[in-house]
DNA sequence: AAACACTTTCGTTTTCTTTCGTTTTCGCTT
DNA sequence: AAGCGAAAACGAAAGAAAACGAAAGTGTTT
């Protein structure tokens, strides 16, 4: 067993499984403690693993991983259901946009799991965008702009302009306010910036928003809820007098899931 | 037994087991140790097969474009210590363009542990753009494009264009190959576009390469080394006389680490 | 005799283990 | 919940065994 091999193994072990501890790593290769911490060493210093007290992890790429918001986010069912429903819109061979947010970010996730051919994802979505990288019969195309730590998109100006260049079938875009009367909302400008910009350069503009967005209004106006093609939304305490309101002010359709 | 045919029993003896000892050579084909040994080198030398301590591996499987992980593993320290060079020529208040590639990433990783404040970076690294982040006091602009998977990196005319929006004050260069005579050369169209894009929009080019690019040529033409402003290499194997003939090409500098 | 292939020899390097003192972690007690 | 102590894990250093590279020597072939 040659170093090399060794190390070789150790990384296709946490491929594995997640992670290594030394004692195992010990036992199976039969050589001593500082050996296989040496090994690991190694490694880290190659950046191909993170070591730990007792063993080693994965590379730390916190967007890769997300022990963000994603997991924490409010109704993670209802976000991954959404999403589903809304990847179903999609016919090989389209090009989507797909808006910043964690509802966004799933409907990106399903369309990967669908194994849908030929699609070009254009997207300020980061965690959407190195997921969907990997993805076979996926194009991505990055929206450029000012990255946003929180929001883990591009945002403002530059992301808005980028948007000129290209033209899509359909936008699934987010928003923090779906209202009949004022219709979609957000909470700054930069994003709303880019949603406009989104909304005018795509044929048709679904919009994801999980019950806990409808009737609500925030800060920055995007547009009336008349540019919405397609509302998907979960089942949750919709009431019927306010769908006939969106359905009145101009939505083309409402797809609870 | 001639040698030729001992060798290609290595060979064949690699492709049925995976692996190669030297003792095991030894005692198969009854020749000594340093025979072995001057075998298996002459062998490493045309490429087909990878020594190691006691024997030797199969050559790093070419079929396969490198993955990311297994680049940013080749020769880390001369890397990093010209990352660290690079950083260092970054005044607070600049905004730099930083190139694909792990050696600018590298670059980026030191600027953010520098903890230098009031820097824009504009990048179309991926790995890149997702460290830098999460540090204080950098802003991070994302060069939007077609999103390459084994780069982590938006190439294409789309990442050209926007870079027509912003000037830098520097920019951080790789490349596949750096010769007196053919210039600045890579091995694609689409990071070559990037590459004059960057230079174009940026008041000085500096360019990282290790000493394995050095009076190396790939493909695509980028630009003629009079554009560089400061070349950062590590200190191996450069001759006086290649440093020379650089500096006559119009190189302005040539800083060794 | 010259060229070539191989071996022998020897000093150096690499790899791994053992040992020991220090740090971290975790469970237990208060 | 906070503090304490034991156990585990860690890093560094020293030493042994194996492998390595280079150079000189041997034998065979042409």
């Amino acid at each position: 067993m040659f170093v090399e091999e060794r190390q070789q193994r150790i990384l296709q072990r946490l491929r594995e499984q997640g992670k290594v501890t030394v004692e195992e790593l010990m036992g199976d290769f039969g050589v001593s403690a500082p050996t296989v911490r040496a090994d690991l060493a190694a490694l880290e210093t190659r950046r191909l693993l993170r070591r730990t007290h007792g063993g080693a992890l994965p590379p730390a790429t916190s967007l890769y991983e997300p022990t963000y918001a994603e997991r924490v986010g409010t109704q993670p069912g209802e976000k991954r259901r959404i999403g589903k429903a809304a990847a179903r819109l999609v016919r090989p061979g389209e090009t989507v946009i797909l808006d910043a947010g964690t509802t966004a970010h799933e409907v990106g996730v399903a369309l990967a799991a669908r194994g849908i051919s030929g699609v070009t994802v254009v997207t300020n979505n980061l965690p959407t965008a190195v997921a969907l990288m990997e993805a076979p019969g996926i194009e991505v195309i990055v929206i450029g702009g000012l990255a946003h730590l929180h929001r883990r998109a591009m945002l403002g100006p530059l992301a808005a302009d980028f948007l000129h260049r290209v033209h899509a079938d359909r936008v699934f875009l987010g928003a923090n306010g779906v209202d009949a009367q004022v219709g979609l909302t957000v909470v700054d400008f930069d994003a709303a910036l880019v949603k406009r910009a989104m909304i005018a350069h795509a044929a048709e503009v679904v919009v994801i928003a999980d019950s806990t967005k409808i009737c609500q209004v925030a800060f920055a106006q995007v547009a009336p809820v008349s540019v919405v093609t397609c509302l998907i939304t979960d089942d949750a305490s919709l009431d019927e007098s306010v769908e006939a309101a969106l359905l009145d002010a101009g939505v083309g359709l409402i797809e609870r899931v």
